[in-house]
Formats: structure tokens, C-alpha cells, sequence
RNA sequence: GCUCAUGUAGCUCAGUCGGUAGAGCGCGUCCUUGGUAAGGACGAGGUCAUCGGUUCAAUCCCGAUCAUGAGCUCCA
């Protein structure tokens, strides 16, 4: 028999049969291979363990460890998913069920929603064609057998998909048992290769996620290789209920949104409304250290001046109603940038003048459909911290790394440790969507690209993700429990500045026409703090909680103590309360904890006579007798270095 | 906007197979003066989301509306 010569990933060769499969590559190279392999990468190319290898090749053997190895792994659960639905509910209709990040999902067309009971049940039968251990096997057909196949099997989508599969495209059915699925593959070997699943929850989804058609019902669910895997998951995702920022934006009483008002809209308590003022602050003082002007701008606007910058044409799903002022028409602004222009405008400007960056906390409102609002992260009003910086092309890559380092120093501050950084590009498919000139577009990417490498920054390219006036840097911050969250955006504008004719007269004597940078670093205050809630599970840092001390006197007797003890503290700049009710130590304890207080500070009898306070912190528990002034100074110190 | 679910005291939630409701927490008063996560007693709080319909009678059944939640799409 012939022999193929297999490259593996370490640069060790190895010989074997010609048509060797990948699962006895695996058991040649270790018990714990074979048993722990799920799919293999032939020279780069994802296939199943089975499928033979017929000449030299680079191979390797993917695991769970590894984002493909889960995608298969969840992937095959998805079409046992399929299965167990087909099963109890033989009149669904299947479509696509693919994996996704941390799980995956199916979506059915059938005539009545899923109930939870019935989530109970198909989890059930799952789990019984798992046990089954039934094999997956992959058969390869003709465009016309396949679609003549799901007509047969009266499966209406899958003929759809069939259909559209590109001519001299490989098309692959899987097969489990009875149970056949149109799909590229790979998947396990067989179905008792799953270790832990579960359904999670149910909901409708559009065919094809567009709502003009027909609305399915998808079942999602996550699989894991080990049970305890999947509760350690499972557990995460509790973690993250718990701290949801709207339980917690109630409990902490941080803001609050009002049926009466309006969805969308939000309310900010005085703790909330402290936070915020804090941020604000705190981002004042670091825009005025790098440059930056603080601006502010009007609420409503003529109609005609969006038509100028082109809202009314591009942007007028997400406005309000024109309501008439003295018959003439004005809108709501739900973006600051045709009025930095506008001051901009106001007066001659010298290329000597330039950069100009002037900041705002703009409030602006957007329409949001009413499906998609969600606490302080999806809302109708908020303020962005805005920026626009008016530059020369020549200044473009220096100012965008001025934004990228105050994008990074900001997310420090907040205690965002992890981020991934973007450039968003035009879709290269796709070139008619944009404004502005090929040479303007190519200057723009190689002022943004020129700044990330200057500052040695890796960076992912997206495709199709620019804006429709320029491309962008989109920084996706990680929160503690490493979810992505938006972060700031620097986005190059050239169509503005030319819609608005805006021009600085050059060297030359010439008008030259200004590049417009459009920054944003923490997003909106709105969805700023709500993010800052669920990253410090409301636990603020000193610097950044609206109460930092509260001082708790044992008995009454204590009490002139105790409110001395606050006023030294509130003269020394920080944010101190003191607990006079009439309750036991515990009780205030317990209270100024779940109101995630940082500093507890109890005196009695020993505190008076020592001129002490007893520092309890809400983390690290008691920490005994320090002097007031001792306290004040750590206390300081803390609120210095924004712990 | 669409699909489904939910809406009962400030909060979290029971409950009534149709006869106008209850707990815990919180709040108030009193007792208690207690050293690192809940001391005790008493009390006040609800047009059961809103508007209609069925019924002798609706918080409960039906319909509409509004809001919230899980998704679909989009973005700060």
C-alpha cells in the first residue's frame, strides 16, 4: 500500500497509508489524542476525523481547547438538537442551526412557540441520542439529489439553501440515524461524543434575519467537555444576571427610567448623578491637559441645516418630528457635528490655527425602536463626549494618536485592562457606498494605520464596518467578567467638510479644505456608566463612589464623636456620612456593605479616648484602629491612584 | 417594529379554578445603648399597569393599549 507522508504541527514527519483518517493519526500519537480530538485542520481545511487523507499533507488535530474544535463540538449538538426536536415535533420545519460564540442555536419553523416545558423535554431527548451514540455520516450529492431529497422530506428551507448553494460547490448531508441536515460539516464522529448540555432559552427569530419574512423559533443552548465545565459557564452567566446594571442601577439607586416620562429616557438619581459628575470631571481636567476646548451647542436645530450635512437624507430614521418654531421647522439633534461646524464657520481660520479640538457633553436623542431599548445601554436621550478635531492632512496621523492615547489612558482610569483595537474599512465589494474620493480614502487608512503602528498597536481589519463618510478605529473594551463592550471610536470625516464648504486659508494664501476627526472615549454617559456598573459589579472604586466613608458610632454617646470625625474627613475633600440611627453596629454594617460603601468606620468608647476610627472595607473586612489623620492620608492616597 | 412571556404595596414575590388581596425586606412609632453582614413590638402602605367587553359580580376570563424582559436588526 502507498504511503503518505503526514506533516504535524510541532514540524515532525510521520509516515502512513495512503487514506489514513485523522482519528487513527490520532490514536497512532496518544491515547489522549484519540480520545480528545474532534476534528482535524488537513492542510488548513477543517474536515471530520473519518474523512481519509489521500497524499502528503500538514495535519492537525483540533481539540475543545481551541474556537474550531468548540464550533464543531456545538455545532454537531445543534443537529442533535434538530434531532430531538424532528422527534417530538415531526411537523417542524428545519432551517440553519449554527454554532456561536459560547453555544449555539436552531431555528425551527413550527406553528406554536417553544414553552420552557417543552425546552424540559427536547433537552431530554437529547440527551437520549447522545446516549444512543448514534454516528454522523457525511454523504456528498448533486445540487438536483439534494434538492430533490428535502422536497421529498417536505423541508421547504433546506431546498431554499440547497438551491443557493454557487454551482460546483460540494455539497455534504449529515446523517445521524434517521435524521439528515444539509451542512459544509465537520461535525463529531458521533453523537456520544458529548459530554454537557444545555438548552437555555427560546425566542423568535426572522428567516434569514429579515423581519419581511416569516418568523421562526430559535432554541439556543451551549455544550461543553465536561460537565463541570458547562456549570462553570452556567455560573458565569448567574454572575452576570447578578450584576445586571439595572438591578443594580435600582438597588444602588443610581437612576431610573419612568413609565410616565417615556421609555428610553433616563432619570439620574443623586448617587448616580455624583458618579457621573465625578466622570465628567474628571474627563474635563484630562481634555483640557491634552488641548482640547470645551464646547457647548444647541438642542434643536432647522431642518435645513440637517439637510446641509446630510442627517435629513442618511440619518432620518433615528430622528424625531420636525416641530415648527415662527413656521419654520426644527429637529432634535441626535448628533453635535454640523454645529462644531457651524462655530467653525463663524470666523476666518489660518492653517496656523489648526488642530482645533473642541469637546462637548452633548445630549442628544435618537429614535430607537421601542424592541431594542435595554436599561442604560440602549437609550432614546443621553450625552456623548463628543469630540471634533479640525486638522490639516498633514497633522491627521499626530492628532489621531493624540485620541488613541487618550482612548487608552481613559479605559486605564475606568480599570479596562483588556481591549481589541479595529480598523473599520470601506466593504471592498462595495465602494459606491461611500463618500469622498479613492485618494482621500487611502490618505485617511494610512493616517489611521500610521498612528496604530507608531504606537505599536495590533489592530484586527473589518471590513465593511467604516462609517459611509470614513474609516474608523473601534476599540471593543473587555469588562471583568471578559465581555466586549463598544469603546471609543475615531472615525475620519471628508464628507462634512465638504458638504459644509469649511476651508483654512493655507501658506499659500489658498483656501485648503480641513480633515475632520469625530471621537468619542467613553461612548455616552448613558451607556458609559452602565457598562462601569456590571464591570465593577457596583462596587465603584474610591475615587469614583458617590458615598467613600461612613462613619458608624455604637451609641448614642458616641455621636458628637462621630459627626466630627465627618466633618474632618468632608474638609479634607472626601465624600464621608455618618450612620446616627438608632440600630446595632451589625446593622449599619450589613447596610453600608450591601450599599458597596467602601469604607466603614466604627467608633466607640476606645476610638473617642485613642482619637481613632475602626476602618472596616467592604472587601478586605476589618482592618482595626488607625488615627483620623492616618486615615485621611490613605484615604487620599487610594483616591489619588484611582484603585 | 415583529414573535413570545410578564405586569399584584417603595423592592422581591405569593395568591384568588370570578365574590375587591398576602409574605419578607424597606418605611414610621416605641422599647432596646448594642463592637464588625439583619435585636424586639406595633403600625402605615395596594382603584391587583391602563382602557374597554363578557358577567348579578372581574385583580382573575376575552380584546385593545402601554411598559418591561428574551430574541431578530442596528448603533453611543
Amino acid at each position: 500500500m502507498a504511503q503518505i507522508q503526514i506533516t504535524l504541527p510541532d514540524g515532525s514527519r510521520r509516515e502512513y497509508p495512503k487514506g489514513v483518517k485523522p482519528s487513527e493519526i490520532a490514536a497512532s500519537l496518544s491515547q489522549k489524542l484519540a480520545k480528545n480530538a474532534l476534528a482535524a485542520k488537513v492542510d488548513g481545511r477543517l474536515v471530520d476525523l473519518n474523512r481519509p487523507i489521500d497524499g502528503d499533507a500538514l495535519v492537525e488535530l483540533v481539540t475543545f481547547d481551541s474556537p474550531e474544535g468548540q464550533a464543531v463540538y456545538r455545532h454537531t449538538t445543534a443537529h442533535v438538537l434538530a434531532q430531538a426536536v424532528k422527534r417530538l415535533f415531526p411537523e417542524a420545519r428545519l432551517t440553519i442551526g449554527p454554532a456561536i460564540e459560547d453555544g449555539f442555536y436552531y431555528d425551527f419553523d413550527v406553528e406554536k412557540p417553544f414553552t420552557p416545558e417543552d425546552l424540559e423535554r427536547i433537552e431530554a431527548e437529547m440527551k437520549k441520542l447522545i446516549q444512543e451514540n448514534l454516528p454522523l455520516e457525511r454523504s456528498e450529492v448533486s445540487r438536483k439529489d439534494a434538492v430533490a431529497l428535502f422536497k421529498k422530506a417536505g423541508e421547504p428551507y433546506k431546498v431554499e439553501l440547497a438551491e443557493e448553494l454557487p454551482e460546483g460547490e460540494t455539497i455534504s448531508l449529515y446523517r445521524q440515524d434517521g435524521f439528515v441536515d444539509l451542512c459544509a460539516g465537520p461535525h463529531l464522529p458521533s453523537t456520544g461524543r458529548i459530554k454537557a448540555v444545555k438548552l437555555l432559552s427560546a425566542a423568535g427569530a426572522y428567516w434569514r434575519g429579515d423581519e419581511h419574512n416569516r418568523m421562526l423559533q430559535r432554541i439556543y443552548g451551549t455544550a461543553f467537555d465536561s460537565q463541570k465545565d458547562l456549570e462553570e459557564h452556567l455560573h458565569k452567566l448567574e454572575e452576570a444576571k447578578r450584576r445586571d446594571h439595572r438591578r443594580l442601577g435600582k438597588e444602588l439607586d443610581i437612576f431610573s427610567i419612568h413609565e410616565d416620562a417615556g421609555p428610553g429616557l433616563i432619570f439620574w438619581h443623586p448617587k448616580g448623578g455624583h458618579v457621573r459628575e465625578l466622570i465628567e470631571n474628571f474627563w474635563r481636567e484630562e481634555h483640557r491637559k491634552r488641548g482640547y476646548d470645551i464646547v457647548y451647542s444647541p438642542h434643536i436645530a432647522k431642518v435645513d441645516l440637517w439637510k446641509t450635512s446630510g442627517h435629513w437624507g442618511w440619518y432620518r430614521e433615528n430622528m424625531y418630528s420636525p416641530m415648527p418654531i415662527d413656521e419654520v421647522e426644527y429637529l432634535l439633534k441626535p448628533m453635535n457635528c454640523p454645529f462644531h461646524i457651524l462655530m467653525f464657520k463663524s470666523q476666518m481660520r489660518s492653517y496656523r490655527d489648526l488642530p482645533l479640538r473642541w469637546a462637548e457633553l452633548g445630549t442628544v436623542y435618537r429614535y430607537e425602536r421601542s424592541g431594542v431599548l435595554h436599561g442604560l445601554l440602549r437609550v432614546r436621550g443621553f450625552t456623548q463626549d463628543d469630540a471634533h478635531i479640525f486638522c490639516r492632512p498633514d497633522q491627521l496621523q499626530q492628532e489621531i494618536m493624540g485620541v488613541v492615547d487618550l482612548a487608552r489612558f481613559m479605559m486605564k482610569s475606568f480599570g479596562y485592562k483588556d481591549y481589541d483595537v479595529k480598523l473599520s474599512v470601506r466593504d471592498p465589494n462595495n465602494k459606491e457606498k461611500y463618500a469622498g474620493s479613492e485618494e482621500v480614502w487611502q490618505a485617511a487608512e494610512g493616517a489611521l494605520v500610521g498612528a496604530l503602528t507608531a504606537l505599536g498597536i495590533p489592530y484586527e481589519v473589518d471590513e465593511g464596518e467604516a462609517k459611509f463618510y470614513g474609516p474608523a478605529i473601534d476599540i471593543k473594551v473587555k469588562d471583568a467578567l471578559g465581555r466586549g463592550w463598544q469603546g471609543p471610536t475615531i472615525q475620519c470625516d471628508f464628507n462634512l467638510p465638504e458638504r459644509f464648504d469649511i476651508s483654512y486659508v493655507g501658506e499659500d494664501g489658498a483656501p485648503h479644505r480641513p480633515v475632520m476627526i469625530h471621537r468619542t472615549v467613553l461612548g455616552s454617559m448613558e451607556r458609559f456608566v452602565g457598562g462601569l456598573i456590571e464591570h465593577y459589579a457596583g462596587a465603584f472604586p474610591l475615587w469614583l463612589s458617590p458615598v467613600q466613608a461612613r462613619v458608624m458610632p455604637i451609641t448614642d454617646r458616641h455621636h458628637e464623636y462621630a459627626l466630627r470625625v465627618a466633618e474632618e474627613l468632608r474638609a479634607a475633600g472626601l465624600r464621608a456620612e455618618v450612620d446616627t440611627r438608632n440600630e446595632k453596629v451589625n446593622y449599619k454594617i450589613r447596610q453600608a456593605q450591601v450599599e458597596k460603601v467602601p469604607y466603614m468606620l466604627v467608633v466607640g468608647d476606645k476610638e473617642v479616648e485613642a482619637g481613632t476610627v475602626s476602618v472596616r472595607h467592604r472587601e478586605t473586612g476589618d482592618l482595626g484602629p488607625v488615627k483620623v489623620e492616618e486615615f485621611k492620608h490613605r484615604a487620599r492616597k487610594e483616591i489619588e491612584e484611582k484603585v
